[in-house]
DNA sequence: TGGCACTGGTGAAACGCTTCAGCAACGTGG
DNA sequence: CCACGTTGCTGAAGCGTTTCACCAGTGCCA
């Protein structure tokens, strides 16, 4: 394999200097250069096939048109972290924002012992999207590198990071309130483990603010727990009407998660919603593909993704500090059934 | 913010030269350095959270340590590559591999105007996993900037690129078989447009081969064509039925299609199995999460991901030439009804 | 003709790192 | 005491770019 063509085989080629193939080739307006000059430059490097090495770029600028975005590793598995379809879907966009501005994406996801800092140090990343909560130690060590970070569905109290989310604690009053509206009283909550500066955590408040509203006491017996993913919910089933509280509703904060309890639930002949309402957070695509379709809290999550890239790359381009909320509202499905007054008494038949 | 600290602030900090410092950090263990200024140049780079940056070392060696993928399109959209819950998979799988390895991952969808090979070089890829198929055109570019590439899910007969794949067609074959087996002999075949190089188009062959062994002919009818999504095949549903072409079982080259078209022929009131039968492809995990589970043809999409990148870092570290062929097999579930002998001979009732 | 501005171009330093070649000091064997 | 190998360390070149400072030539005006 021969060596490949450098800026100098390209000057040489060309019959002028370096410094004047660099100028053509790296478009300074402010530079002069003859027009039949520029022409012949511009002709050998594509002749020779010539690109720039952005190593080498790097180097110089200190710019290295690289974004970093690091996705939290859900559940027990060490590397499914694609198991939530909302990665994907926020990924996705992400990817076509920053590459429409001349960027491109390194992707990480979570291991055990990796050490962030260090990579977006060695990789010399202009800017940074984390997705999800981290321990406060490793958002400090991001602090120290100076490089622009967009923190995406965390709640960190913190002026040195951007910010993209969504008013997680409204949605989860706005889900819960849906469900009291629909008659219910017995409520479960069902997520992740709680964990401050996390959605759920917000999630659980707005649970708790809808709840209190209505006049309804919080029962600590009717919050569950489970990793995000489908498995691990679907396996919750049995335990939720184990413990007979007698719930006929449930707000899960994750539609795969939502998911994953419906078919664990009609598994063990419990139905959804006719023996009990469930309703998801969300709204990935997965929400209308199964039956029943879940009721569920809606986000952007396209916009939740292109709205990081742009917010990162303003960041790295000098732009001012930002923190995006977008909005979310209910979609009403199939999950959720409306309660009548004469079956309040009763509570859920299956528990009797 | 401060310059960042590079090996010079080391050396002078230690009180050694350059030299000294960067074989004590880089670990060549044939240099002859003392253990006690081995042990203060490590203190000190610790001290100072020294991080040697890949773009000079790059310069140097000639590797960047860091691989590309490359992800298609789907459908029209310029932005949902990951409309496929494959992908997310995959590549999940794939930068998990790659990151056990000492690599980082570049990303990158698939744009129209997009020049891949001129990524490749600028950011001196190590090397290059693409997913699907592309333009030959495309392919020889890659070729001459010698960097290892790595197709998957592509049928290129050329002896350059390293390739994992199944036997789609084979696949296909099974999955049509299987229909036969249960006594169906009008059977639609679903899929993306067929295109040369594409599994999508093994797949149709595999079903050309079962159904010559069967005797049953081809008929030109019975082929559909939508993206490969589910809204598309959704739409798809009432055209199929409208043909009246009487299939009593459809083949569907991805699972996404497959449970796409089960809800729009749910839509119209055509019922899986019961009216029609369906068999998909992938076992990507929504073929168990949606009603019916959808029957289908398994392949490990996360062995998929990994051997990809394990054959690309072989490759880079100048391994052999890998072609490697995953198992597959069928997946019974409840999408395919058998159809009883009396019935062959009315056709689907709804058609009739 | 001298002074000056403008045009079109170049040389060399710098970015941070690795690595080759070499140097001084110190045994050690003959 | 010389020759030679070994140990421990360093200077400087070089990787491929960009960019600052400078230079030669030309035209123009006083």
């Amino acid at each position: 394999m021969r060596k490949r063509v450098s800026i100098k085989d390209v000057a040489r080629e060309a019959g002028v200097s370096v410094t004047t193939t660099s100028y053509v080739l790296s478009g300074k307006k402010d530079a002069r250069i003859s027009a039949e000059t520029a022409r012949i430059v511009k002709e050998t490097a594509e002749r020779l096939h010539y690109v720039p090495r952005m190593s080498a770029r790097t180097m110089i600028n200190q710019k290295s048109k690289l974004i970093g975005v690091i996705i939290p590793q859900t559940g027990s598995s060490s590397h499914l972290m694609f198991s939530n379809p909302f990665y994907g879907e926020f990924l996705s966009a992400v990817e076509y924002t920053i590459r429409q501005n001349g960027y491109h994406l390194l992707i990480s996801g979570t291991g055990p012992n990796q050490d962030y800092s260090s990579i977006a140090q060695m990789r010399e990343l202009d800017g940074i999207i984390i997705l999800g909560t981290y321990p406060c130690s490793f958002l400090d060590e991001m602090k120290t590198t100076g490089i622009p970070v967009v923190l995406v569905d965390a709640y960190v109290d913190d002026h040195y990071f951007h910010t993209v989310s969504i008013n997680d604690r409204h949605g989860g009053y706005l889900a819960t309130k849906y469900l009291i509206d629909n008659g219910h009283t017995r409520i479960a909550f069902v997520s992740e483990a709680l964990r401050d500066y996390g959605v759920h955590m917000q999630r659980f408040r707005g649970y708790q603010d809808a709840l209190k509203e209505a006049g309804i006491g919080l029962d600590e017996k009717c919050l569950y727990t489970c990793d995000v993913s489908y498995d691990s919910s679907y396996e919750l089933a049995p335990e939720i009407i184990a413990r007979g509280n007698g719930e006929t509703a449930a707000f899960v904060t994750a539609d795969i998660m939502a998911l994953g309890l419906i078919n664990g639930l009609k598994s063990i002949g419990v139905s959804v919603p006719d023996d009990i309402s469930i309703i998801g957070f969300d709204d990935v695509p997965l929400a209308t593909m199964c039956l029943p379709q879940i009721t569920t809290v809606h986000q952007d999550i396209t916009k939740k993704g292109s709205t990081a890239a742009e917010i990162v790359i303003e960041a790295v381009e000098g732009g001012p500090k930002r923190d995006v909320i977008l909005p979310l509202y209910i979609v009403e499905r199939d999950s959720v059934r409306r309660l009548e007054p004469q079956e309040l008494a009763k509570g859920l038949s299956i528990c009797s």
